[in-house]
RNA sequence: CGAGGUGUAGCGCAGUUUGGCUAGCGCGUCUGCUUUGGGAGCAGAAGGUCGGUGGUUCAAAUCCACUCACCUCGACCA
């Protein structure tokens, strides 16, 4: 490829709209443009990187048996409807009508759509187990898009589905897709961990996120440098505190305290001038529809996922102001666990340990101080309900966990029968009877590789590819495109380059060095050879953009050392690859 | 949906507080000449319904009202 033929609208300048790096490298190196929120047009660059990311995952889901169809974006309201996501996925769907009224969604996610694929074309339990896989557009209508692609509203996504006649089957596939997936993202360049998630609206059992660490991440994640045990910030647990409780007064010495409009934990923090720790949170819900009080010490953030399964309910919502009032008798902002004896109140370990606190008192702008636990009130069950906090032990191992940011890559699930239950997905198991298939699914942000990619490799002078992704693997340029020496034995270099198989750029512009250096440095080709003045003396240059130094090479022999050069970085990729240390279920 | 912010040339911005005459600057683009190892110099040129609508005024980028788009934080998140 020309340079000068290509549309790569290079910018020197960060683009207002962009805020994380990878986003910004993006629109400068001219991959990407907006077109409306969450919503990008991909220039040459941009698709280049993509459809590299898309053949990698392509050769490493083929591997394991997987089988590439398309699923149609526009699908039927009736799909979603047997499953009862039609109703779940709320407004994150976009919803359109075809011009007789018939409603339609663009596909989130195809489980509905597979499942009716194999309910229709699988009979036998003999065709088990099979795994069928997609790189298609999808649409979220996200409540706020950000990062760039890192969260968009339309993304490219590679979605995998298993059917299997029994648990076994599915648990070998999981552990080849574990595998598989490890593979993906370490031939793009990172190393990713593993970690415990809760499934969310997809459902199922066991299911791993797919974690790169990077500063520009969404999400939390809690890992054990002893163990290796890693969870999201909703699934992380933690050693409880065991130990001594601590002594407590024979009567109780608590305390009822004025405090006017004082209904938030900052609030009070300014108004008692105590720390948030010393503070018993109280937040009510409807489990299930019954009310429910949960307590958490002042300063921790109560966890929604480990109440709800902890409680074993389905539903769990933050009651009304009127719905608290009829449970504790006080208004919202001053509830609290005294006086609440034979209600359901569930306290987090931690707070068992607390000494002389302060809480609502179920009674308008009213606290009570020099609360103690046992003491003052009984709880229905302690139970570990709050989020993981820096510092908090491993379960498993009884290590110091590490907190850190990170961007989800991958997301694979245990499904079971959820899908082919709700759809009545059937086939002949070889008792000869009728059963719903046992499903996996298996999903990849393709689009979000790339930016995560950017996120984990780049300087202040722009992109640091892994050869495996970068949109071209080489650049050739002359110094002066002037001088006829020069730019001949560039052409000849870059012929021959291309006839050997390297995805090669040109860079033929009538710019001077400095720029075209400064944009092969932005775009990031893994290789860069420079044809210059030294031609005189029968030489070239050949730099490597992660290194540098540069290497001067013979002309005569050029072609074959760099072809030496890039084959050892293709081999490279392979090598982080081939590190897999094993599925941990 | 809550809170904050931005919209002026392809990109980055000034001008808006305190209304005023032809709306500016840098980068980029086009022409020509000179240059050529880290985003060149000189000379010339093109490019704007100042996000939109309505209002106030002799006069609006500037003041008022409404509206749209986008960004950040939060809520949310296969």
């Amino acid at each position: 490829m020309k340079v000068s033929k290509l549309l790569a609208p290079t910018m020197k300048e960060d683009p207002q709209e962009a805020e994380i790096i990878s986003h910004k490298l993006m629109m400068r190196t001219g991959m990407l443009r907006r077109l409306a929120a969450g919503v990008y047009n991909y220039l040459p660059l941009g698709l280049r990187v993509i459809k590299k990311v898309e053949n990698i995952i392509r050769e490493e889901m083929d591997a394991i048996g997987g089988q590439e169809i398309l699923m149609p974006a526009l699908t039927p309201k009736e799909l979603w409807e047997e499953s009862g996501r039609w109703q779940v996925m709320g407004d994150n769907m976009f919803r359109l009508k075809d011009r007789w009224g018939r409603e339609m969604g663009l596909g989130m996610t195809h489980e509905e759509i597979v499942t009716d694929i194999a309910r229709k074309e699988v009979r036998s339990y003999r065709e088990l187990p099979v795994m069928l896989y997609q790189i298609q557009t999808k649409f979220r209508d996200e409540p706020r898009p950000r990062g760039g692609i890192m969260r968009g509203r339309e993304f490219i996504m590679k979605d995998a589905y298993s059917f299997h006649h029994n648990t076994e089957s599915l648990d070998e596939t999981y552990r080849e897709c574990f595998q598989a997936y490890w593979r993906i993202f370490a031939r793009c360049g990172m190393a990713t961990e593993a970690v415990e998630a809760d499934p969310g609206p997809i459902g199922g059992t066991d299911n791993h996120e797919f974690m790169v660490i990077a500063d520009a991440g969404e999400d939390t994640i809690f890992l054990c440098s002893g163990c290796g045990y890693g969870a999201n910030r909703e699934m992380a647990y933690f050693m409880d505190p065991s130990g001594e409780l601590p002594a407590r007064p024979e009567t109780s010495k608590k305390e009822k305290i004025h405090t006017p409009n004082v209904s938030t934990i900052d609030k009070l923090v300014e108004f008692l001038g105590v720390e948030a720790e010393k503070f018993i949170k109280a937040l009510v819900y409807m489990a299930d529809g019954k009310p429910i009080m949960a307590l958490v010490r002042g300063d921790r953030e109560l966890n929604e996922v480990k109440l709800r399964r902890a409680l074993k309910v389905k539903s769990l919502e933050m009651a009304t102001a009127e719905q608290i009032l009829s449970f504790t008798g006080g208004d919202l902002g001053f509830s609290g666990p005294i006086g609440m004896e034979g209600k359901a109140v569930y306290a987090d370990t931690e707070v068992r340990y607390m000494v002389d606190a302060v809480c609502g008192a179920n009674e308008k702008d009213m606290h009570f101080k020099d609360v103690n636990p046992d003491t003052d009130f009984n709880v229905t069950g302690y139970i570990q309900i709050r989020d993981a906090a820096d510092g908090d032990i491993c379960p498993k191992c009884g290590k110091m966990m590490d907190v850190k940011r990170s961007v989800e890559l991958g997301h694979i699930f245990k499904l079971g029968r959820k899908y082919s239950d709700s759809m009545k997905a059937t086939f002949d198991d070889e008792d000869g009877k009728e059963k719903t298939f046992i499903m996996g699914c298996y999903g990849i942000g393709v689009t979000r590789i790339v930016a995560a990619a950017i996120e984990a490799r780049h300087d202040k002078d722009g992109i640091i590819w892994p050869i495996s992704i970068a949109p071209f693997e080489c650049v050739v340029m002359p110094v002066i495109s002037g001088d006829d020496k020069q730019r001949e034995t560039a052409e000849k270099i870059y012929d021959e380059l291309r006839k050997r198989g390297v995805d090669v750029a040109y860079d033929d512009r009538d710019h001077r060095p400095g720029f075209k250096f400064k944009d092969a440095d932005l775009i990031g080709y893994p290789v860069r050879v420079v044809v210059g003045k030294d031609l005189d003396n029968g030489k070239l240059e050949m730099k490597l953009r992660h290194e540098k130094e540069k290497r001067m090479i013979n002309v005569d022999t050029a072609v074959d050392e760099i072809m030496a050069v890039i084959n050892e970085l293709r081999a490279k990729d392979f090598e982080l690859a081939d590190k897999f240390e094993g599925c941990p279920c």
